[in-house]
DNA sequence: CATAGCCGCCTTTTT
DNA sequence: GGCGGCTATG
C-alpha cells in the first residue's frame, strides 16, 4: 500500500477512510475531497484484510465508477474484485443473478427514454384514451414517479379514488403489461424490481447482505425512495452503510430524489458516525464567497461554513450579451484569450441550463477553430443505423422484444410491409404467440402471400443462424449481423459514410468491451450500454473545451468556468418556478455549477435570446444578484471579487430602488411589503408579499407600484 | 409496399 | 427549429 497518499489527508478525511464498523455518514462541501475520501476508504479496506468481493461502491454514474476501479488499483498497486457501479448496473446484475426469483427472465432488454415513450404512447391508445389529453410523456412522468416510490400497479389499483388515478392506474397496468410481454424493464424497474427482490425473498437478501460487508453510497443527496429502500436491505445483515453527499447539491428532485434520506441518515441509523468535512481545496475564495452567499437565500437548508483553503484568485466576470450568437463568441474570445495566456483547453469547461443552448456555443467554436467535446454522448447511441445494429442484437438475445423486433423487420427494406406485419400479429394474438414465434410459423398464416411467406422465412432464417454465433466475442456478433442482415449493403449502396463510420465505431468499442470485461458476453454487453450516461464518454485527458449542462458538472472540476445563459425563465428555468421548492433547486443547481471552478469564473446573461424560432427580450437571472454584491444601495464595489460589466453597470443607475420592508400598494394586488429587491437597473425585480397572503416577484419597470414616504411599522 | 411531405408536439434537467 | 408519426400518392 502506498502510504504517502494517505498523509496528504485531513484529520477529519482521515477519520472517514479509517473508520472501522458501524454507519457512517460523511457530510461533505463541494471541493472538500469527497470522492478522494470514499475511493481511498474502499482501498484501506482492501489493505486492512477485507475481501474485495465484500465491498459494494455505489456511485452516481459509470464515469464516476470507472474512475474510483482506476484510483483504487493505483493505491493498491494491483487491480481488485470490489463491486464498484452505479445504482442501475447493480440492479442488473442482481436481477439477471436471481432472475429466477424475480420471476424475470434473465435476456431482459433495457428500454431506454425512446423506446419507453413508443411503449407508453401505444399503451395509452390501447387504454382507448387521447395521446394529446394524456402525454405519453407525462404520462411517462407519473409512471416513473410511482416507480420510484415503489407504488406497483396493484398498491396504485387499491389507491386509485379519483378519476385520473384510476386512470394512471390503467395506462400503468398497460404499460407495465407491455413491458413484460416484451421481456423489457424500464430503468425505474431495475431499482423497483430489486427492491422488491429483497424484500420479498428473505434468502436472497441474506445472501447478499452477507456478502456485502461494507456498502459505499456517494451522492446520496441524490437517492430516490428505491434506492434508499435498496440500501437499507443491502446492509440489514452487518449495518456498515458509509453514505457521503451534501444536501446543498441536491439537483435531481424531479426525478424523485429525496433529500430526507441524507437529513434522516442518523435517525435510520442512530450509532452512525458523522463526519464532517468543510474545508474547500478546489476553489478560491471569491468563488466560494459568492457560492455561499447564494445558498444561503435557501431556506430550507441546514446551515453550512465553506472553508477555502486556497489562496485569493481573479474577480468573478459576469458579462451581459445582446444575444446568444454574441454571448457565444464571447465566450470563445476569452477562451482565446485564455488559451494564449497558457491555460490548456482540457481545464476549461462551459455550462449551460438547457441542450438546446449548445448550438450556438458549438457555432462560436467552431468558427473560432476551438477544438470542443460535448458531453452528450448518448448521442452517439440515438443514431439510426446504431439503434438499427443494436434492435439486431436486442432481438438475437430477446425475441420477445417486439419494439426492437418491428423496428428491424423491414429495415432494410425487405418487402415486409404493413399489411404483412398486421397479418402476423393478428395471428400472434389469435395463438397467444409472440411475435417472433408468429414469424416462424408464417408458413401456417392463410392470409399472407406465398411472396410475403417466402420473405419473412429469409428474415427469421437469416436471424436463426446469426443465433448459432451467440457464443463468440460481441464485436464479430456485431459484424456478422451487419454484414449478414443487409444493414452493410444498404449503407454502401446509398454511400452514407458517416453512418458506415459510426458502425465501425461501435464495432470498434465492442471489441474493447470484450476485452476488458472479465466474462464478455453479448447479453452483458447491452444490459451495460443501455446504461451509458452523458458524462460517461467525457474523455478528460483530450485537450478541448467541454460542454455539458449544469447537471452533467456535478462531481467535476475545471480551472476555469463558464455559465452562460443566466436569465429569468432559463436559470431559475420557467418550469421550475412553480413552488419554493423547485427555486431552491434551481439555485443549488447554480450553486454545483460554480462550485465546479477552481481559479476562474466567468458568467454572462443576454438582453435577447432566440427560444423555439422567437426572438424575446430576457432579464438578467435573480440569482445573480444573490451572488453577494449589488444589495440595495447599489455600493456593491465594497464586496469585491465581482466584476460587472459596462452594460450592467449603466442599466443599473436608472431606475428606483425599493428596500426590503418597505410598504408598497399594487394596483390589483394591494397593500404589501418588499420581501426582496433584485437590482438589476431597469430590469430589477422587486418581490413583494401581500397582505391577501400571495407573494409575487414583479417587474419593477412594469409593476407600477406606488411607495409611501416613511414607515408605518 | 415505398416514399415524400405535412402536422403536431416538443424542451428542462437524466440513471 | 427538429423529430417522429401519420397520410396521400405512385
Amino acid at each position: 500500500m502506498q502510504t504517502d497518499f494517505y498523509e496528504q489527508l485531513t484529520d477529519s478525511q482521515r477519520q472517514a477512510v479509517f473508520h472501522t464498523e458501524g454507519p457512517l455518514l460523511v457530510l461533505a462541501g463541494p471541493g472538500s475531497g469527497k470522492t478522494r475520501v470514499i475511493t481511498y476508504r474502499v482501498a484501506a479496506l482492501i489493505d486492512s484484510g477485507v475481501q474485495a468481493y465484500n465491498i459494494c461502491a455505489v456511485t452516481f454514474t459509470n464515469k464516476a465508477a470507472e474512475q474510483m476501479r482506476k484510483r483504487c488499483a493505483e493505491l493498491l498497486g494491483f487491480l481488485n474484485k470490489a463491486h464498484i457501479s452505479t445504482f442501475h448496473s447493480l440492479c442488473v446484475r442482481i436481477l439477471r443473478q436471481y432472475s429466477s426469483q424475480a420471476n424475470i427472465n434473465r435476456n431482459f432488454s433495457i428500454y431506454d427514454a425512446t423506446e419507453q415513450a413508443k411503449c407508453m404512447r401505444q399503451a395509452v391508445k390501447e387504454c382507448n384514451l387521447n395521446t394529446a389529453d394524456f402525454s405519453p410523456a407525462r404520462m411517462l412522468d407519473a409512471v416513473s414517479a410511482l416507480k420510484n416510490r415503489l407504488v406497483d400497479v396493484d398498491t396504485l389499483k387499491s389507491e386509485a379514488n379519483d378519476f385520473f388515478s384510476a386512470t394512471l392506474a390503467k395506462i400503468y397496468t398497460r404499460y407495465q403489461k407491455m413491458l413484460s410481454e416484451a421481456n423489457a424493464l424500464d430503468f425505474d424497474d431495475l431499482l423497483l424490481k430489486t427492491a422488491y427482490l429483497l424484500k420479498d425473498c428473505a434468502d436472497v437478501r441474506e445472501e447478499l447482505s452477507n456478502r456485502f460487508r461494507f456498502v459505499l453510497i456517494d451522492e446520496y443527496q441524490d437517492t430516490n425512495h428505491a434506492q434508499y429502500r435498496i440500501a437499507k436491505l443491502l446492509v440489514s445483515q452487518h449495518n456498515n452503510i458509509c453514505a457521503t453527499g451534501d444536501p446543498d447539491q441536491s439537483i435531481y428532485r424531479w426525478r424523485g430524489a429525496d433529500i430526507r434520506n441524507i437529513l434522516a441518515f442518523e435517525k435510520d441509523w442512530p450509532q452512525a458516525t458523522v463526519v464532517k468535512l468543510e474545508e474547500n481545496f478546489r476553489s478560491t475564495p471569491n468563488i466560494l464567497k459568492a457560492a455561499d452567499s447564494l445558498i444561503s437565500f435557501n431556506q430550507s437548508r441546514k446551515e453550512k461554513v465553506l472553508i477555502p483553503t486556497r489562496p485569493e484568485g481573479g474577480d468573478i466576470v459576469i458579462n451581459c450579451c445582446e444575444d446568444q450568437t454574441n454571448e457565444a463568441q464571447t465566450v470563445a474570445s476569452l477562451i482565446s484569450e485564455l488559451a494564449d495566456e497558457g491555460v490548456s483547453l482540457r481545464d476549461i469547461a462551459v455550462f449551460y441550463r438547457i441542450n438546446a443552448m449548445s448550438r450556438a456555443l458549438e457555432e462560436a467554436l467552431i468558427k473560432n477553430k476551438i477544438p470542443y467535446q460535448i458531453v452528450r454522448g448518448i448521442e452517439f447511441y440515438n443514431r439510426k443505423e446504431i439503434r438499427d445494429l443494436l434492435a439486431f442484437l436486442k432481438v438475437l438475445i430477446n425475441p420477445e422484444d417486439e419494439i426492437a423486433l418491428l423496428r428491424i423487420i423491414n429495415t432494410p427494406a425487405r418487402g415486409i410491409g404493413k399489411t404483412t406485419i398486421d397479418r402476423i400479429k393478428a395471428y400472434a394474438a389469435a395463438g397467444r404467440l409472440s411475435f417472433y414465434e408468429a414469424l416462424k410459423q408464417a408458413d401456417k398464416i392463410s392470409s399472407l402471400s406465398a411472396g410475403s411467406k417466402a420473405k419473412v422465412a429469409v428474415f427469421i432464417n437469416t436471424m436463426e443462424e446469426l443465433k448459432k454465433q451467440l457464443d463468440k466475442p460481441v464485436a464479430s456478433i456485431a459484424l456478422s449481423v451487419f454484414e449478414k442482415t443487409g444493414l452493410s449493403a444498404s449503407l454502401k449502396d446509398s454511400s452514407d459514410t458517416d453512418a458506415i463510420d459510426n458502425i465501425n465505431e461501435l464495432i470498434s468499442a465492442a471489441a474493447s468491451y470484450d476485452e476488458q470485461s472479465d466474462e464478455p458476453s453479448l447479453l452483458d454487453y447491452l444490459q451495460q450500454i443501455s446504461l451509458f450516461s452523458d458524462v460517461d464518454t467525457y474523455d478528460i485527458g483530450r485537450p478541448s473545451v467541454a460542454l455539458m449542462t449544469l447537471h452533467s458538472a456535478k462531481g467535476l472540476e475545471f480551472d476555469n468556468v463558464f455559465i452562460v445563459g443566466l436569465e429569468e425563465g432559463l436559470l431559475p428555468h420557467e418550469r421550475s418556478s412553480e413552488d419554493d421548492e423547485d427555486i431552491e433547486e434551481e439555485r443549488r443547481l447554480f450553486f454545483v455549477g460554480i462550485t465546479r471552478a477552481k481559479l476562474r469564473l466567468f458568467m454572462s446573461y443576454c438582453q435577447y435570446r432566440t427560444i423555439r424560432g422567437q426572438l424575446s427580450r430576457s432579464i438578467p437571472s435573480s440569482f445573480l444578484y444573490e451572488l453577494g454584491t449589488c444589495r440595495n444601495n447599489g455600493s456593491h464595489n465594497d464586496v469585491g471579487g465581482i466584476y460587472y460589466d459596462d452594460e450592467y453597470q449603466r442599466s443599473r443607475t436608472f431606475s428606483p430602488v425599493f428596500t426590503p420592508g418597505q410598504l408598497v400598494r399594487h394596483v390589483s394586488f394591494g397593500l404589501g411589503r418588499v420581501k426582496d429587491f433584485v437590482d438589476m437597473g431597469e430590469n430589477s425585480i422587486v418581490v413583494v408579499s401581500f397582505n391577501s397572503g400571495q407573494t409575487k416577484s414583479l417587474k419593477v419597470r412594469f409593476a407600477n407600484l406606488l411607495t409611501f414616504e416613511g414607515d408605518f411599522s
